[in-house]
DNA sequence: TATGAATGAGTGTTCATTCAT
DNA sequence: TATGAATGAACACTCATTCAT
C-alpha cells in the first residue's frame, strides 16, 4: 500500500472542495437540494436545446416541473444557474480526469495514453452533456479575463499535468511548467469545443490529430527541445 | 530557385472575390457607401462592447450617427449586419494573409516565419479589433456545422497552408495534408480566440507556445513523423 | 299547438357549443376569466374606436389596466385577439337569435315577425357593440374566402332561416333553400354594416326597407315564385 | 334627334365634373397628369395585391418607376391616393352606368334588364378591378358617415334609379323614391363585395339572386304594395 | 414555502413622410 | 423638378424578474 500509491494527496480531495455556487438560499433540506438539481438538469436540457442566451428561465423551470417563484427562489436570477451549470459540468469533468490522471497514471502511463484519456474523456463528456459547449463558452468569454470562480477545473486539470511534467521533467522551472500545461490544456478544450461544432467525420479528424499535437508538445517540453524557430535561428 | 516558378497553383487573387455580404440595398452612391462603413464601425464597436446578441440595432445605428431606418434600409435585419461584419473581417484578414502568406514565402520561407506571421497577424487584428473574438463566435458556431458563408476565410488559410505543405512534402497524400492544414488553422484560431480574454502576461505566453506547437506539428507533418503514441505501441 | 313539436331538426344547442378561441393559456382560476373578459372589452373599445388595424397591444392593455405582458399571456398574438372577440359577439349573436328564431317561432311566426326580430336584434347590437362592425369586417374579408371559424355564426343562422323555409316551403329543394337563406343573412348583415356608417335617419329608413326588403324575398321564394325578369320574358 | 332623347340631359355632363381629388399641386403639364394616372395604376394594383393598409408608399411608387418624393409632390399622403383612387374608380363607373342606364334605357327598359345591366357592370367592374374592393370598403367606412366626397358615384347612380322611379311610378313622393333607390342602390353594393370575396360558385348564386331580390323590391316600390307584414296586420 | 400571474422595459423591424442634393 | 436617402415614432412581441396569494 505504501509503495503502490506514493503520490496519494498529491492534490487534495479536490472534488469535495465546495463549489463556489451563488445559491440564494442554501437548501438545507434535501427536498431543496433535489430541487436545485431538478433545476439544473433541466437547465442543461433547455441550453443544449436552445443556446444560453435563447434558454428562458420559464422554460427551465417548467421542464423542472417547478415555478420560476421557485427557480428564483434557489437562483437570484438567470447567470446563476448558468454558473451553478458550470460547477456541476467541471465537478463531473474532475472527477473524471481524477480517473483518467490518477496519481498512478500520472507517475507511470505513457504520455500518449494519458493525453488519449483526457481527450476521449472530454469528447464523451461532450457527446453526453451536449449543453457543455454552451456553458463552457458563455461562461469562459464573459467580457474579461476568465471568470475565476469558472477556471476551478482548469486549474485542477493543469495541476495534474503539471504533475506529469514534474515527474517527466523535473529540470523544468516551475512558471514554464505551469504555462506548457497551461497550452495543453487549453488546445484540447478550445479545439473540442470546436469539433463538436463539425461534421462527424471533421470530429473524428481533429480529434485524432488534437491527441498527435498535444503529445508531441508535451514530449517535446519534456525533452527540452528548443523550439524549431529558435533552434533555426540559432544554427 | 530564380525561375520562380510562377504559381504552384495557388487559387488566384483571393482578395479580389467579391465578399457576398447580402445589403438590402447596394449603395451605388460614395454617401451610402460610406454610410455603411460606419455602420459596421459603429456595430464592430457595440459588438465590442456587449457581444453580439446583446448588441441593438438601435445602438448601433446611434453610435454610427444615423437612424435605425438607415440602417434597415442596407441591412434586412440585424443578423445581416453581422454577417456583412465577419466578411469585413475576413477580407482584412485575408489581405493580412496574402501578405505573409505570399506565393514566394510559402515556397521558401522557414515554417516557423509563416506560423509566427499568421500567429503574430491575426493576434494584432485581434487586439486592434476586439469585436472580431465576438463575431467570429456568433457565425462560426450558429448550432450546426460551421457556416459555408463564413468558412471563407478559413478555407483561404487552409488552402494557403496546404500550399506550404505541396511544396514541403509533395508525398502526402492530399486528404492527409487538408486535415494537417485544418488542425493548424484551427488551433491558431481557438487558441488565439481564447488567448484574448486571458491576462495579458498569459496572453503572451500562449502566444509563443502556441506557435512552437504549430511549428513541430506541421514540422512532424512535413517529416512523416509516425505519431509518438503508435511509435511507442510498435516498439 | 301545445304540443311544443320538440325540434323539428333544429341544430341542438347551439349556444352551447364551445367557442374555438384559441387561448394561449385557459385561464383556470377565476381571475383568470375576469382577465381575459376585461382584455376582451378593452378591445372592443379601442377597436370601435379606431378600428382593427389601428388597435395597438399596448392600447388595449393599457384600458384593461394590464400590462401587455399579461396579454400576452393569453393570446399569442394580436390577431387572437380580434379572433376572441369575434367569438364573442358570435356567441352574443347566436344567443340572441336563439331568442328571436326559437324553434316555436320558426315554426309559427309570421314571416316578417321573424325578419323583424332579426334585423331589430342585429341593429341593437351593432349599436351596443360598435367594434362589432369592424371586426366583422376584419375576420369576413381576410382576402380569400370567408373563414370557416368566422362563419359559424353566420351558418348557425342561415341553417335557422333554412329550418323557416323546411316550413313554409318544403318543397323547394334543399341547394336553393340554402341558397335563399344565404342571400337574405347576407343581404341582412351587409345593409345593417352599411347603415351604421349612415346618418341616424338615413339608417332608420334603410333598416325599414330592407325588412320589407326581405320579407318580399323570402316570401317569393317560399311562393316559388318566378323570378319577376323571367316571368315578364315568358309573357 | 328631338324625339329620340326626350331626356337628354336629365343628369348634367356627370362625368365632366371635376373630381374633388386633393392634389398638392394640379399637374398642369400633361407630363404631370401622365405621372399622376401612373401613380394611381400602381396604387390600384398594389392595393388589388395587398389591401389598402398593407400597400406602402414606396411599393407605389415603384410599381409606378418614380419615386416617393414624385409621389408626395403630387399627393399629400397616403390617404390621398386611396382617395384619388376611389374617385377614379367612381368616374369609371359613372362612365359604366351611364351606358347602362342611359336615358333611353331609364325610360323604356323593363326593369329587370337595368338591374340585370347594372349589377353585371359592376360585378364586371369588380373583377378587373381586384381593388376596387379594397377601396371601397376603406373610403366608405372611415368611421363616420360615408365621406361626402366618396359618396358621388353613389348619389349618381341613386339618382338614375329615382329617374327609373319617377317614369315608372310618378306618384310616389320624391322622399320616398330616394329612399327607395338608396336601399336598391346599396344592396347591390354590399352584396357584391361580399360576393366577391366567396367562391365562384357562390357568387354566381348569390348574383343571381341579388337580380331576382332588387328587381321585386323595385318592382313593389313601383306597384306600391304595401309591405307584408304591414298587410297582414292590417288585414 | 411554492406558485404562476403580472409586469414593463426593451427588442427588432416597418413605413409614412421629409428634405438635401 | 425629381430623386431616394434619411428619419424616427410606432408597433407587435419577449422574457427576466417580482410579489400577491
Amino acid at each position: 500500500m505504501t509503495e503502490t500509491t506514493p503520490a496519494v494527496g498529491l492534490t487534495a480531495p479536490i472534488s469535495e472542495r465546495v463549489p463556489a455556487i451563488q445559491l440564494r438560499r442554501v437548501p438545507r433540506q434535501e427536498r431543496g437540494r433535489v430541487r436545485v438539481e431538478k433545476i439544473l438538469d433541466a437547465a442543461a436540457e433547455v441550453i443544449a436545446e436552445t443556446g444560453v442566451e435563447a434558454a428562458t428561465t420559464n422554460a427551465i423551470a417548467a421542464k423542472a416541473h417547478t415555478s420560476v417563484g421557485s427557480l428564483y427562489q434557489f437562483f437570484p436570477n438567470k447567470e446563476a444557474i448558468v454558473d451553478a451549470l458550470a460547477s456541476r459540468f467541471n465537478v463531473e469533468l474532475r472527477e473524471l480526469n481524477d480517473v483518467v490522471l490518477s496519481p498512478e497514471a500520472v507517475m507511470h502511463a505513457p504520455l500518449h495514453e494519458l493525453v488519449d484519456g483526457v481527450v476521449d474523456g472530454l469528447l464523451q463528456y461532450h457527446e453526453t452533456t451536449p449543453a457543455y459547449r454552451h456553458v463552457y463558452q458563455a461562461t469562459h468569454h464573459p467580457d474579461g479575463a476568465p471568470d475565476a470562480k469558472d477556471a476551478e477545473l482548469h486549474k485542477a486539470v493543469v495541476n495534474r499535468v503539471e504533475q506529469v511534467l514534474i515527474v517527466r521533467a523535473p529540470s523544468i522551472d516551475s512558471h514554464t511548467k505551469h504555462l506548457h500545461a497551461t497550452v495543453a490544456v487549453l488546445s484540447v478544450h478550445a479545439l473540442l469545443g470546436f469539433a463538436m461544432t463539425a461534421s462527424v467525420t471533421m470530429r473524428v479528424g481533429i480529434v485524432q490529430e488534437l491527441k498527435g499535437m498535444i503529445v508531441r508538445y508535451l514530449e517535446d517540453a519534456i525533452n527540452g527541445a528548443v523550439p524549431r524557430g529558435l533552434a533555426d535561428s540559432l544554427a
